[in-house]
DNA sequence: CTGTTAGCGCTTTCAT
DNA sequence: ATGAAAGCGCTAACAG
């Protein structure tokens, strides 16, 4: 900066003047500046200057579990967006679904001073979070509503969702429904299991818990659990799988088997209308899902500007938006 | 961190050397500054850190295309992976496929210091990125080669890959071949649909402009291609489609057809197997390839790092890395 | 309209 | 072993 000055005849004062297109500068000085600045390839520095203005480094940290998931990445997409309209920029991180990972990802991201984080926590344990959130970085936690602190989140309508499904395998007849989910560990799989198991008791039936496998998260383990149903001696006549690994899998087994089980799943997929049998699904918009996150960080972050220095005190109590799900039926 | 020091009855040095772990601190009082850190729940700001140690901001930028393709999901990962174990944070940026907003990102990131930066170009002009390179920023050119200007780059066996598979298709006995591709503006779609031409003039057959179509960049845009050509006085016998939107908008075309049309595609993807036909992939890890971009860019500041101050002058000539294909074949 | 001073949070250098 | 001063690149606040 100094160097433009220089070759431009100015302080540096006038520079950034110019730089921040302050008006009250007589305009050839700015030409001035500006060639100078041109012919040098000057840059200013945003680093050294969000640090003086104190304003925040216009970055927010996305942590999720599984970029390669495209659920995953294209909450990234809702959620940079919506936060990109705004100035600011999204760093992502990935955790593999490991905790310490996600911890360390965290951890950086405030030291970083990212103006809000938005997380989708790959586990119960979320004492790293409340400890961001507690230091006065805001957080949004998504698809699973925060544990042990209290924050904005945004939420799938799961056990709306896998009740929807599930009911409509009952009406199509189905009685002996095979269950293929999440680790119960998981929220979204705990509450999808709830849904699945509220439709089954509002139509008499009791869970079978023979019918039901946990926990699988590939596509391969998925096949082997639904094959294992499949072998049993009353087989389920219909699969509900929480997730499109599940679903996928399951179809893989069904194909082998080659009975006529109906498929039922949460989370669309491409291609999944090519597979050649009944399968009904519970989609939801994951665009969404990340933008709705990215509103409400925005929403937090513009609160938090309009308080300015003033301690208003109460700051508004946490917001939790639910993404509806819609019925799919594919073949 | 002047609370910190105030709180431990030290000064902020003695704070700054505990927590760089700086060895000659009195254990005695780096556990008093420890305990005054945590029960402040302080953490040392990173960002004026790096401006004080002018060593870069350990961020390193990726600007792909379009995140929801898995192609550009994995990459990311790849990337991540190699930086983020040489201790650097990826801020990934978006284009949607648009240069103006690819601009912007590089302006950004070079503006917020990033140590480096990985892009697969959405186009062809790339003075942006020239400048940025020029200004001293390490860029990796990923997917295309950089026009232009200089710089490191890592592409895919293009050609290669789409000269063995249309052999592939040829040793198969077909003789009419149809073309999907994408825009020949862009790199990978002219380096294919050369590999496609040159195969077949190996094969002493002349390249029917009838049976090319490219520029579509959607699945349905690419099924309407396909059906152009399958509804041909003299159809195509096998169909060769240069990414998986395409051959997915192909199969989808092929199967409406009923006719028994073989399809060749580039890019493998998940339920490849499952489509009841005949189908040969030129397959390669964008995984990988991300991988080698972080791996490129790492040598890099590496060198860079080592050169110093010191004018060591030249800096090593742009390196080039290719990814090879495999040849896969379903049904 | 333009420049000077001071300081964001941190660390290097030089004392002590 | 610890501290005081100076400055990374930038900009508010106050001159002039």
């Amino acid at each position: 900066m100094r160097d433009v000055a220089q070759r431009a005849r100015v302080s540096a004062m006038t520079v950034s003047r110019v730089l921040r297109d302050d008006p009250k500068v007589l305009p050839a000085t700015a030409d001035r500046v500006r060639a100078a600045a041109a012919e040098l390839g000057y840059r200013r520095n945003e680093m050294a200057r969000s640090l003086r203005l104190g304003s925040g480094t216009g970055l927010v940290g996305l942590v999720v579990t599984n970029l390669a998931n495209p659920f995953y990445s294209r909450l990234a997409l809702g959620v940079d967006a919506v936060v990109g309209g705004h100035g600011l920029k999204t760093v992502i991180g990935n955790t593999g679904h490991d905790l310490d990972s996600e911890r360390g990802l965290v951890e950086d991201l405030v030291a970083r001073r990212v103006d809000g984080i938005i997380v989708v926590p790959a586990d119960d344990d979320q004492r790293h979070l409340a400890a961001a959130a507690a230091g006065g970085v805001p957080v949004v936690v998504a698809s699973r509503p925060p544990n042990g602190f209290d924050a904005d989140c945004v939420l799938v309508d799961d056990h709306g969702g896998a009740r929807t499904v599930t009911r409509r395998l009952l009406d199509a007849g189905h009685r002996r429904i095979g269950f293929l989910g999440s680790p119960p560990a998981v929220y979204t799989g705990a509450e999808r299991l709830r849904g699945f198991t509220d439709a089954l008791t509002e139509a008499g039936i009791e869970r079978e818990p023979r019918y039901v496998r946990l926990g699988q998260q590939q596509t391969a383990e998925a096949t082997r659990a639904a094959a294992d149903l499949l072998a049993l001696p009353e087989p389920p006549t219909a699969l509900f799988c929480t997730n499109n690994r599940n679903t996928i899998g399951a179809f893989r087994a069904i194909r082998a088997a080659g009975a006529p089980t109906a498929l039922a799943g949460f989370d669309d997929f491409e291609l999944a209308d090519v597979l050649g049998l009944p399968l009904t699904i519970a989609a939801y918009d994951s665009d969404e899902l990340g933008k709705e996150a990215g509103r409400l960080l925005v929403a937090r972050l513009g609160e938090r500007a309009a308080a300015g220095g003033g301690q208003d005190g109460t700051p508004a109590s946490a917001r939790r938006a639910v993404v509806p799900t819609t019925l799919v039926h594919y073949g």
